[in-house]
DNA sequence: CGGTACGATGGAATCGTTTCCATAGTGGAC
DNA sequence: GTCCACTATGGAAACGATTCCATCGTACCG
């Protein structure tokens, strides 16, 4: 009735054959009489006999499985990202190792450290800063790595898939700048973080280029903590009501600038313009719909899953670069001559 | 430099041993010479060796890792529990193995076949409805599982962990009926779900409890797609402009909810009450902020994974239930004189 | 009719661990 | 001085698959 576990021995034995011959009807290689592949099918599906992978993986040297390492399963980016990368693991066969990080090198050095142990087939990471040497000791022993979302400017050598940031960034100042507005807040994240980085330096590159000049004082930074995010955005407001338009550098700091603005009773997008660096579900719930650009998350997984399966050999080792898209919601006006005027 | 493959062997032979000694350093088990362990120890890092998982695992019949299945990663409340299992599973020193049903039986029974030959050491789920067979054929070979979030009527002997949705329910409705709302309206998912029907039944019990009648024009269902949910609100919000309160069942029919009040340009919480069973993220970013029933979604992950690898002996027979949370923000306000009015 | 080529099959080695069991050495108790 | 208990150690047998290689018919060709 329950039989604990029954193994390839079992079902020869049961068919009258040798292990041999049940392994070659399973996996369809080789040649077997019809008579008896039908006797060992029978006999297989009666004893509900299933392979065990540890056997097959272990002889084949192949789990079948890839490893993913996210900072954060809750943030609706990762998350889709996520999506992607099951669909595409799928597709081709795979399964998929879950782990979260929160950006801590430790934490991700020791999941890495055992998807390794584990010996998945390859793994894919957003990977947290400062952790250079797990990853060299991981592709050393040969294991596939490709990194998304994020480069590490340490290991040029592991592929990776980007999205176009700074062009996002570009076309939403060019947007705004055509709105009329020029008095643009930008409120950054942490420097180190290097898509940070390369948004706000897309951001005073385009104002540079279109000719406005950059107002220092209008370009802040802010942990994406609530709190923190909140606080710089509110006091943003204060310190400079002649601002117009704000780019927020991420969805955290999209919260904290609606949020702020609504409690400063400013509205948008008349008497501000918000724009928002990442796609989640409630912008387009929000009041008004937001503006934002989007990153195509769910591409980035799948396409990173992909590049990690096929042909490894023959790595890409420029980073393949996604678009963004600059979705255009209500949360952008003109600005107004009496605002807007010197 | 590049060592393909490092054995136990290939240590056992650079440190002068016997393979039984270094397995015995590295599991700490057994006696070892301090000389001999710092030797071994020496070697194992000079060479690089990690452990294979496989072999291991197939001498143990343990590979440390649990199975989940959830029908989509992206859905919000997924997420939160997907990241209460990853907390747990770490706590208890195991891996997680995901995927994705898309709620289909046919996916989740090819899912769930595949982490059966995996070996996982047991499978956490959110049934789809209508595949009992493959759980049945699963359990039978002795593989844990642990259902969340939703039960199975077919399958009473598997654990589950489960949110306290009539609990939820039940004081949502106490509470519009105590800011004075009679015509209160229910907007469900289908019935085949069990956790909706749930929903719905304690709608009109509590309703019946407290001596309202139910208006049974004023319960509707809806499919949980965008535009299917938008319609039905919409049409009930045209139909019954008398209504003063809604429960929007989901998070889905709580956004097409919103959505179909603003665009009729009914106020909240003015003209109409509302509130969402399921809280996510953007409930709190709402204007008004959304009062909400948070079920808790990290916690029966952690508890479901914790049932599942503690104790898979003596397993509870009886559901676990989980209390849900009013969380009360501001789109409740009393029902005003002239509306109340019969 | 002999040789050959090929289809069908089973035995056995292998993958990398863990762990049981046997053995050798050693110190102490009698 | 014997013997015992105990520590330290290595050999070898699993675990459950895949796959190479050898074997055995048999049909076909010359």
């Amino acid at each position: 009735m329950a039989p604990a576990n029954v193994t390839i021995k079992d079902v020869a034995a049961a068919a009258g054959v040798g292990v041999a011959t049940v392994s070659r009807v399973l996996s369809g290689t080789g040649s077997v009489a019809p008579a008896t592949r039908e006797r060992v099918l029978a006999v297989a599906k009666e004893l509900h006999y299933r392979p065990s992978a540890l056997g097959r993986s272990l002889k084949t040297q192949r789990t079948g499985s890839v490893g993913l390492v996210i900072p954060d399963v809750s943030d609706p980016f990762c998350a889709e990202f996520t999506a992607g990368v099951l669909a595409c693991a799928r597709n081709l066969g795979e399964h998929v190792t879950l782990d979260v990080s929160h950006d801590e090198p430790a934490v991700e050095a020791e999941i890495v450290d055992r998807m390794a142990e584990q010996r998945v087939d390859g793994i894919i990471a957003m990977p947290a800063r400062g952790a250079p040497a797990t990853w060299r000791a991981v592709t050393r022993m040969g294991l596939p790595v490709v990194f998304a979302g994020r480069s590490v400017d340490e290991l040029p050598e592991i592929p990776v898939v980007l999205a176009d940031e700074a062009g996002g960034v570009r076309s939403v100042v060019e947007y705004l700048v055509g709105l009329g507005h020029r008095r643009i807040a930008f409120l950054g994240g942490r420097a180190e973080v290097t898509s940070m980085r390369l948004r706000e330096e897309a951001f005073r590159l385009t104002l540079a280029d279109l000719g406005v000049s950059v107002d220092g004082d209008l370009v802040v930074r802010a942990r994406p903590t609530r709190d923190n995010a909140y606080a710089a955005a509110a006091s943003l407001f204060m310190r400079r009501p002649d601002l117009t338009a704000i780019v927020a550098s991420s969805h955290q700091l999209g919260e904290a600038t609606v949020l702020a603005a609504r409690e400063l009773t400013l509205r948008i997008p008349a008497d501000l313009s918000v724009v928002v660096i990442d796609d989640v579900p409630w912008a387009e719930l929000c009041d008004p719909p937001l503006t934002v650009v989007a990153r195509p998350a769910r591409d980035m997984g799948y396409r990173a899953c992909e590049m990690l399966l096929r042909a490894p050999d023959r790595r890409e080792n420029r980073p393949v670069v996604l678009p963004t898209e600059l979705v255009v919601r209500s949360s952008c006006a003109p600005v107004r001559a009496v605002r807007g005027a010197r």
